[in-house]
DNA sequence: GTCAAATACATTGGTTTCTTATGTATATTT
DNA sequence: AAATATACATAAGAAACCAATGTATTTGAC
């Protein structure tokens, strides 16, 4: 099973900003993939959706970057700047109160009729 | 606080059909408030969001209307059809599950540098 | 009693965010 | 040798929402 993709809209960024967290550095491809590891497949990034969204972060000033060489490949590295680390929390933060919200609105059993 | 925009993204279908399915019916502007007073202002649909929602939900055959009036103002209720209370299952269950799933992404701690 | 705010519907134009598709190229596995 | 995986990137389009605008009635405050 793989999420519908509305779900995913507005949660990558936090995901990524919090997978960068966790790992101080990390590149694209590996982003997608451990996102598709650690959610058993159930989220998998796209990668339309992923590089734009880091290239915005870097014009944004949230990460930098650092190229390196893998034998004749280029692997683009993603890491978390100051102002980043303190928007990574404030986006958690928010999300995870977000899905408090979320969570008491889905179980509410209010029958009024 | 307000939720920024971008995480209601997705959610909105399922808060309105989650709304229909405890409420029996409901009409559009009465929707907006109960979300409002629900979740203590922290999300506030607005109503290029709702009323876009609604017609979706009613052309996809989830919801049946009446219209009544008010005085001599129209008001207009949304109950949840037969199809539509098996999608609000369907959508309910999986956001539940994302959000175990984001719960987790969101603490995980694995440092590997 | 009038004026603002609330109630109640709706649409339009624009932006953001993602998907699908495409492109380029190297490395690894079968 | 060919298919798959690794690794970057962009472009066109769709989806979903926001902000603004429009219409109209009703209620509450002063």
């Amino acid at each position: 099973m793989i999420y519908s993709s509305e779900l995913i809209k507005g949660t990558l960024k936090t995901i990524v900003l919090k997978l960068l967290a966790d790992n101080k550095k990390m590149y694209g491809y590996e982003i997608t993939q451990r996102v598709k590891e650690l959610t058993l497949d159930k989220i998998q990034i796209t990668e339309g959706a992923l590089y734009p969204t880091l290239h915005a972060l870097e014009s944004d000033g949230l990460v930098t970057t650092e190229s390196e060489f893998i034998g004749k490949r280029v692997r683009k590295y993603y890491t978390l700047s100051p102002s980043g680390k303190t928007k990574t929390k404030e986006k958690v933060s928010e999300l995870a109160d977000f899905m408090e919200t979320m969570k008491f609105l889905l179980d509410i059993k209010t029958k009024t009729a």
